[in-house]
RNA sequence: GGAUCCGUAGCUCAGUUGGUUAGAGCGUUGCAUUGACAUUGCAGAGGUCAGUGGUUCGAGUCCACUCGGAUCCACCA
């Protein structure tokens, strides 16, 4: 048994990954943060899935039932996004596709990427419960979406609302923060003359986008100001349009930016909406979901919004209605994948009312122990000034929003108790109660990815069943993540836990640092920046690359890297290996005849050798239970190579047959302190050894 | 704009609740070695712990500010 191949296959027969709910063993539970569908697993998941595994098998050698339950997350806009360049490589596009015939698409290239994160899972000898694993769009998890959806909806904390939607006019979609860029830009901010109606006088408002004047409904300005309060309640001219416009107040506009009044254009801005709201003002666009100037701007319609901008500078001035432009520099979202400028435009979305799950979460958040410690206020200062969450997703990829509206007499698509509308998983079968009809049309959007990811911990182990699961491994002992995603998925799954299961979902939570570039940025695709941990480790071994992560995992410390810097690192620990494999072919391999058998440490040499074992064990047992996998390697990497080796094993040259049974003794539990980071190099020479259990994955851990 | 983190040897990183001469790996210098060693061993050089001020008997560690780097959130007409 040499391959790492035959070791892992070794390993999966005898079935050491499983997790026993059966058994007597006290339980251990470890969440794998399910890693994005979205093509490769990098050198972030790789320090993850290390760490995971080094726990999971620390667990397991100390006598516990450990669970380590894989998963993978749909990843909705990211894999959308993905999936979608990939199609266009073909010349192809969802909408070329349609809904149905893309979702089967999507489904063939998510077993793909599957099959390559099982493959690099295999090599890198991860041990986890590969039968349990869990895919975010699997039956049980779409089970227990609906379940949330219904609650929620039963407790009223549903509700549909304004959110700015920001639309590529060339991709013709909605995209997400994510898929934009944001380019600094030099523009102009025009101020622009709104005539009192029947009057000389007029309000000077400032704009960026003078285009979408065509749109405005009203001229707001702060409340009492000094200024312009003896306009409130008038009306303007739209220099555009000639419409007469009121002049309205309202505390959301500020009095330090432009000129203290503001054109409310509610189509067009969140803000404009919400004031136009409050204020039962209609809604207009003036630029439309083509980009392009819609037919309200009149001589002007047609145009892309970019140049109707230079024609309505042009305009304001023939009007005289234009009092001057200045630079303003700013910086202006575009679409990540081309570069046009995306227009905010308003649209309804689905909302959660997080104010009551974050009141809990609040209340018990500080039973979860946060790695480092300081995560606690973070997490709980964000907790203390939560906003409303959007679930919805104007996406093919996702859990379906579980929403039927009677087409027949709710064709506008109302939310409400009142209204015509279901909340079903399928299409209902039950008649609307107004008309006696069946004509339910299903809601288009799907949900936020973490909406089923914010479930993970309860909805994988069964939930909504009392599961015996759910019984026995929840809350999580151990959970990791990266700190960016603190907000997003770890918020989340504590308020949702909280909410649905009255527990934390974990009872430790490990922030590892962020791997970074040489020059500190982020690693990305378009940075082209990124580490291909597979060249890492066919070059110098799964084990080594596993050795140079955990010196990159103290907690919450970001580690800058690059494939050199890694590649020197990775030879260092190949070195240690072979160092190890050294060892033991001096210590079994050239054992000398007559060598003793019976182990006696009763030698000088010996006791040291041994009490400075026993520290170690101490150490590298303490690290592990506190989580710092960066010492507990350093602890085992210097006991083996200065204390043992360079000292021991050279001092026991002179004894060589007398300290035989001492030398086997101590690179056996050498051995067990080193498998949890190195399992394939381990278990090699453990095999090999003359005396040895079936495998060293059943080793007791050395105390 | 709000919040948070980081700045320790040439490089990449450790440094537990403040307590002697600040550590590791790689690199570098010298010596040794065919040794169990896809080399390895022994010895050495290298740091005003970003800067300034403060608390303290004592600060890399605690506090304030400044400079530099990063992340998340919110984006202003």
């Amino acid at each position: 048994m040499n391959s790492q191949e035959e070791i892992y296959r070794f390993w999966e027969e005898k079935e050491y990954f499983k997790a026993d709910p059966s058994n007597s063993k006290k339980p251990y539970s470890i969440l794998m943060p399910p890693p994005n569908l979205t093509g490769e697993l990098h050198l972030g998941h790789a320090m993850q899935h290390s760490i995971l595994d080094a726990l999971a098998r620390f667990k397991r050698m100390q006598g516990y039932d450990v669970l380590l339950l894989p998963g993978v997350d749909h990843a909705g806009i990211q894999f959308e996004g993905t999936f979608n360049k990939l199609l266009a490589k073909e010349g192809l596009s969802k909408y070329k596709l349609g809904r149905e015939e893309w979702l089967k698409r999507a489904w063939e290239f998510r077993d793909e990427v599957y099959k390559s994160f099982h493959n690099v899972w295999t090599v890198m000898g991860i041990s986890a419960d590969w039968d349990r694993e869990v895919f975010a769009l699997d039956e049980k998890i779409q089970k227990a979406v609906l379940e949330e959806f219904k609650i929620f909806w039963e407790q009223d904390l549903l509700y549909k609302g304004a959110y700015i939607v920001q639309w590529c006019p060339k991709c013709g979609t909605a995209i997400e923060d994510v898929e934009m860029e944001y380019q600094e830009r030099k523009e102009k901010l025009y101020f622009v003359k709104y005539n009192l109606v029947d009057s000389d006088e007029y309000i000077t408002i400032a704009t960026a986008r003078p285009e979408t004047i065509f749109a405005d409904v009203a001229i707001a300005i702060y409340p009492n100001h000094p200024k312009y309060s003896k306009f409130t309640g008038k009306k303007v001219v739209n220099p555009f349009t000639k419409k007469e416009i009121p002049v309205i107040e309202d505390k959301k506009v500020k009095t330090d930016f432009g000129t203290g009044a503001l054109k409310i254009t509610p189509g067009h801005d969140l803000l404009d909406y919400e004031i136009g709201r409050d204020n039962g003002l209609e809604i207009m666009h003036a630029v439309g979901k083509d980009g392009k100037m819609t037919d309200l701007a009149g001589d002007l319609s047609g145009l892309k919004a970019q140049e109707a901008r230079v024609k309505s500078e042009e305009k304001l001035k023939e009007l005289s209605a234009l009092e001057k432009i200045e630079d303003y520099s700013h910086s202006v979202p575009v679409c990540e994948r081309c570069k046009t400028t995306v227009e905010p435009l308003i649209s309804e979305e689905w909302y959660v009312k997080m104010k009551p799950l974050a009141e809990k979460a609040l209340k018990n958040i500080s039973k979860v122990n946060f790695i480092p410690s300081n995560y606690l206020d973070i997490i709980s200062k964000w907790l203390n000034e939560i906003h409303d969450w959007s679930i919805s997703r104007t996406l093919w990829w996702g859990h379906r929003i579980p929403v039927w509206y009677c087409e027949t007499c709710n064709p506008s698509h109302e939310v409400g108790k009142d209204k015509d509308m279901l909340i079903s998983f399928e299409k209902p079968k039950e008649k609307c109660k107004n008309c006696q009809g069946s004509n339910w049309v299903q809601d288009e959007q799907v949900l936020d990815t973490w909406f089923s990811s914010g479930m993970w911990p309860f909805a994988t182990l069964g939930w909504p069943g009392k599961t015996k699961e759910l019984e026995r491994y929840s809350p999580w002992n151990f959970e990791i993540s990266a700190p960016e995603i603190r907000y997003l998925w770890i918020a989340r799954m504590i308020m949702l836990s909280l909410w649905f299961t009255d527990k934390i979902p974990f009872e430790n939570m490990f922030f590892h640092g962020m791997l970074r570039d040489l020059q500190g940025r982020k690693f990305s695709k378009s940075l082209g920046n990124g580490i291909d941990p597979n060249e890492l480790r066919n070059e110098w071994g799964t084990d080594s690359l596993r050795m140079s992560l955990y010196t990159y995992s103290a907690p919450g410390r970001d580690g800058k890297t690059s494939k050199q810097v890694m590649g020197e690192r990775c030879k260092n620990f190949r070195n240690f290996g072979t160092k190890l494999k050294n060892i033991y072919r001096f210590i079994v391999e050239l054992k000398p005849e007559g060598a003793k058998s019976n182990l006696e440490i009763s030698h000088e040499d010996d006791q040291e050798i041994n009490k400075k074992l026993n520290e170690t064990i101490k150490e590298v047992t303490k690290n592990l239970e506190n989580f710092n996998f960066h010492l507990a390697t350093e602890n085992v990497y210097n006991f083996v190579w200065h204390e043992f080796a360079d000292s021991y094993i050279e001092k026991t040259k002179k004894r060589r047959a007398d300290a035989q049974p001492v030398l086997e003794h101590i690179l056996t539990e050498t051995l067990k302190l080193l498998h949890p980071f190195m399992p394939f190099t381990t278990e090699e020479i453990y095999q090999k050894m003359p005396q040895h259990k079936e495998s060293i994955m059943i080793e007791t851990w050395p105390h």
